[in-house]
DNA sequence: CCCACAAATGTTACGTTATAACATGCCAAA
DNA sequence: TTTGGCATGTTATAACGTAACATTTGTGGG
């Protein structure tokens, strides 16, 4: 199925900015073309993380497009820079091979899971090294 | 340092429920000793966190008591329980190991790190099992 | 003993994030 | 053209979190 124009409009605005946005700062965003409420926005939200097209990351009550679901076996996660926002997702190859021993000896069945690393992007760290008295 | 009294309460209603807690809930089990405010229980929750005494489950704007900080090399993990609640946390042993490669090609400084595995516990399973048609 | 200072606590107010409940508009199939 | 579904709009409120300032408490120095 096709994209609605209002998840069209809150997937374009998440695409254009280098870091993630609250619900919130997308809805300041979109107030100039019509939008009003914050329900609209988490209408929007909630269709496109259905279908894999924006991720919300759970450490920051805000929301980035993501990669679409790929045929790439794992579970993904995202590497989130403190200094400059910038956020870049991954695939963890198999979650299993590694905490599969404890899952087995715990029999827990996995339905979703949330890996959110921060700290600092390449580029970030460099600048704090060149800034180093 | 000792705990504070606040502290000790905050922390006493974290231990004694089988499931996290949001900071509201804590309020409300704690009125009765006279806690009238979140700033006390964000206040109390800060501190503790701090010691590493409680966690803060992202995923689910809840907390709950966790295991002193360890000897053990490697990263909080927890696995929860969306039927009952339950919370189990463990140790991934290196996460170095398994995402070292991504995080080494890609030159991302480590702060911290979040994750949060949902699913069911092994009690809950079989109860599905037992009470399928 | 009393003051002064610091730390913990209390209190009020507000900011941010999210959802419930109901109204309206829009389009397509009968 | 009516009806039924679904996207959308609107209002209100719930849930989560923090800032700023007042008050209390406890401790060491005069």
């Amino acid at each position: 199925m096709q994209l609605t124009t209002n998840q069209q409009r809150v997937l374009a605005t998440l695409q254009q900015s280098s870091r993630p946005l609250s619900a919130y700062k997308i809805l300041e965003r979109l107030k100039s073309e019509g939008f009003k409420a914050p329900t609209q926005i988490y209408r929007a939200l909630g269709c496109l993380a259905e279908r894999g097209l924006v991720h919300r990351l759970e450490s920051l009550n805000a929301y980035v497009r993501c990669a679409p679901p790929s045929t790439e076996q794992g579970v993904r996660a995202f590497a989130i820079c403190d200094s400059c926002g910038h956020v870049d997702e991954f695939i963890v190859p198999s979650l299993n091979r590694y905490l599969g021993t404890w899952m087995k000896q715990n029999v827990f069945s996995l339905g979703s899971s949330t890996i959110e690393l921060h700290g600092k992007c390449a580029t970030c760290s460099k600048l704090d090294r060149t800034s180093d008295s």
